[in-house]
DNA sequence: GTCTATAGCATGATAGAC
DNA sequence: GTCTATCATGCTATAGAC
């Protein structure tokens, strides 16, 4: 499964056979079908795999001083992994972006990354006594999966690193202009 | 060649076949090869044809008044097909997220709608005496691609309205926090 | 130039020995 | 549970009649 996650992030998910996750992981390939009767739950597994990762990486934040420092640790993940970002793009948004052209069960699961993150920061937000706290969210969001979009159409990660900059001095001062709670 | 480009939005490259392609055309398979010797041969000419609409549309918005407006009509584009692209994503930002993982050629050229709109939002920053035309024309960007992105994983149009009269306001208060020319 | 038929290959999935 | 062999299908690409 961490084979398939790390193959569908680079190759896509169409693009990637179960001959060459079993491969890449080093087992038979009869014995993928054994742990996921189709392709489809392979994929679905690593869709929850990133829903679960996402959601940890959130808990990790909730040590760190307050709403807007939690926002910028929030950020400040995909700027460590730049240089994978401007090579294959986000994993979450890529794979999301994939699955959302299908019409089945799949397609309408692929969102969960994403959603799970939306709700987060709009908590942060609220929690700053921001108005719209949604729309900031998804502003945030957009931003960052925008320049991971760039950076990897250009391969260029010091375009994500730029623009993290400016998403965390955006966070500030919209942190600053929030009434008090 | 135009319904490789309908179906290629829609379904993605590699997960659109030639066959479907020379179906939705009204057309036999073998005349598609006739005309494009393999199939990247033919997501190749949609890519220029994708290329040259964007250089179309960004000459079709000469006669504005001024950079500002000119940026702002780029943005209302996405608005102006928000329904597919929140179904579907936006056409040149899957193709290009999707090509990009690759590392042949078509790869290489990828970037070239993203480029030319990259190049022409710098031209109208700069026009308006903005620092860092190159990062604000990127920022814009990631708006856009961000935006389109959580649309269509949300299936939510709306979001892209909401986010698109964001970069409006955006816009406006860059222009005018701008020094005179 | 248009169209049919098919070669050659890769893939998803299964059967069944161990 | 593990692994090999293979089926069935769909795909890219080509051959060749018209």
């Amino acid at each position: 499964m961490a084979s398939a996650a790390e193959l569908l992030h680079q190759q896509g998910a169409s693009a990637t056979s179960l001959a060459d996750i079993a491969q890449h992981a080093d087992v038979p390939l009869g014995n993928v079908y054994y742990y996921y009767r189709t392709k489809d739950d392979l994929v679905r597994a690593v869709l929850v795999a990133q829903t679960e990762q996402v959601a940890a990486m959130m808990d990790g934040f909730a040590g760190l001083g307050g709403p807007a420092e939690r926002l910028k640790a929030l950020v400040s993940r995909w700027d460590a992994m730049r240089d994978l970002v401007a090579r294959y793009g986000c994993p979450f948004g890529s794979l999301t972006t994939e699955l959302n052209r299908r019409d089945d069960d799949l397609a309408r699961d692929a969102a969960a990354p994403m959603r799970a993150i939306l709700d987060w920061a709009a908590g942060q937000f609220r929690e700053l006594g921001c108005a719209e706290p949604d729309d900031l969210a998804v502003t945030l969001l957009s931003g960052i999966q925008g320049s991971a979009l760039l950076a990897a159409a250009l391969g260029d990660p010091d375009l994500l690193a730029r623009q993290v900059r400016h998403l965390h001095s955006w966070i500030d001062s919209t942190a600053a202009t929030a009434p008090k709670r």
